[in-house]
DNA sequence: AATTAATTCAACCGCGACGTC
DNA sequence: TGACGTCGCGGTTGAATTAAT
């Protein structure tokens, strides 16, 4: 029995549709994938629904362009969500929330399924570790002033070690695909060239969130050619929590003043709604301090105990 | 080594927008 | 103008994988 089919239960009329006329549903197979992959190389995308009739796919078209789009197209972009591009997906996500196509249309190569779950792998599970929501201005505070410039921190570190000539684990074993049979290596993301991360230059203000967070510019291009196998350097966890020994994080929240602005190298940011109050900062500055001091070890990832501190911290703004 | 919990991500669903007749 | 088909988007699900116990 094939247990892709809907069978039981409750079917909506689609569902009826698809079973009177015996569609696949569940994942593809390696047959249909290149059945679809060649219907399409001989007559083009589009017009889903007569495409999988026509290519003989026991499949919706939905499905066919599901797949096509977000998995089959040799131009789609696999691997971790380099650090520019997490950037990248902050910064378009404060402007346009959950508009993922519209996101995914200055990601070349990552569809709108796959920043949609990093958003809720990565990102919300970090709110929910802060114990608060993801929409809420504390959690979007937390992004724009703490993760967003270090995410920056880490780029413009990355880049200075690439041109070094040091092996920094900042970007992704990114590969594309022609299909699930014929992986082969990415080619240098050329095509990014003309794509600027919309982070600000330095002393610029972004206009559409008056944050001015940061004082770099850089392409996808310039941040694509190093490599690692170390996954765990472009998660967001390490923006968030992993406070490096060696380059400790330029922010001076001993200088937080009245006004609530926090020195981020030669700027100030300032919070708008009030959420850098000096003592969170300066305990999270200690906090660091104990790291760079080796108080916690060499591991340089923040504990659970700074997870702890970092959520009670949160908790108190 | 076995089991359980957590995470990831491909695929599905419903719905609204749009085009055609 | 309304019915119908198609397309694309955002939310959700669940199987597969990985990590923890």
């Amino acid at each position: 029995m094939d247990h892709n089919k809907i069978k039981v239960g409750f079917k909506s009329n689609n569902q009826e549709k698809e079973e009177d006329l015996d569609l696949r549903r569940g994942p593809w197979t390696v047959e249909e994938d290149f059945t679809l992959i060649n219907f399409i190389a001989h007559h083009g995308e589009g017009r889903w629904n007569s495409l999988a009739r026509c290519a003989g796919l026991k499949r919706t078209g939905k499905s066919c362009r599901l797949r096509w789009l977000n998995y089959l197209r040799p131009d789609v972009r696999r691997g971790n969500i380099t650090l520019e591009e997490q950037l990248l997906i902050l910064e378009l996500h404060s402007r346009w929330g959950n508009r993922w196509s519209k996101i995914a249309q200055h990601l070349p190569g990552r569809t709108d399924n796959e920043i949609k779950n990093y958003w809720r792998t990565r990102v919300q599970k970090h709110a929910k570790q802060l114990k608060c929501d993801v929409n809420s201005k504390q959690f979007k505070d937390t992004m724009k002033y703490l993760w967003m410039p270090r995410l920056v921190e880490r780029i413009q570190a990355a880049a200075a070690a690439t041109t070094s000539g040091t092996t920094v684990a900042s970007s992704s074993t990114t590969t594309y695909i022609q299909n699930q049979e014929n992986q082969q290596p990415l080619p240098n993301i050329s095509t990014m060239s003309e794509v600027n991360v919309p982070v600000q230059l330095a002393n610029n203000v972004d206009k559409t969130n008056g944050l001015n967070y940061s004082s770099a510019i850089f392409t996808l291009e310039n941040s694509s050619t190093t490599t690692s196998s170390d996954n765990s350097s472009s998660d967001l966890t390490d923006c968030c929590y992993n406070f490096p020994i060696n380059q400790s994080v330029n922010l001076d929240y001993s200088q937080v003043n009245q006004t609530n602005q926090v020195c981020y190298g030669d700027q100030y940011l300032t919070s708008p709604t009030g959420y850098f109050n000096p003592g969170y900062f300066q305990a999270l500055d200690q906090q660091n301090s104990q790291l760079m001091d080796g108080g916690y070890g060499s591991d340089n990832s923040w504990n659970i105990e700074d997870m702890w501190f970092l959520q009670q911290q949160f908790n108190n703004m």
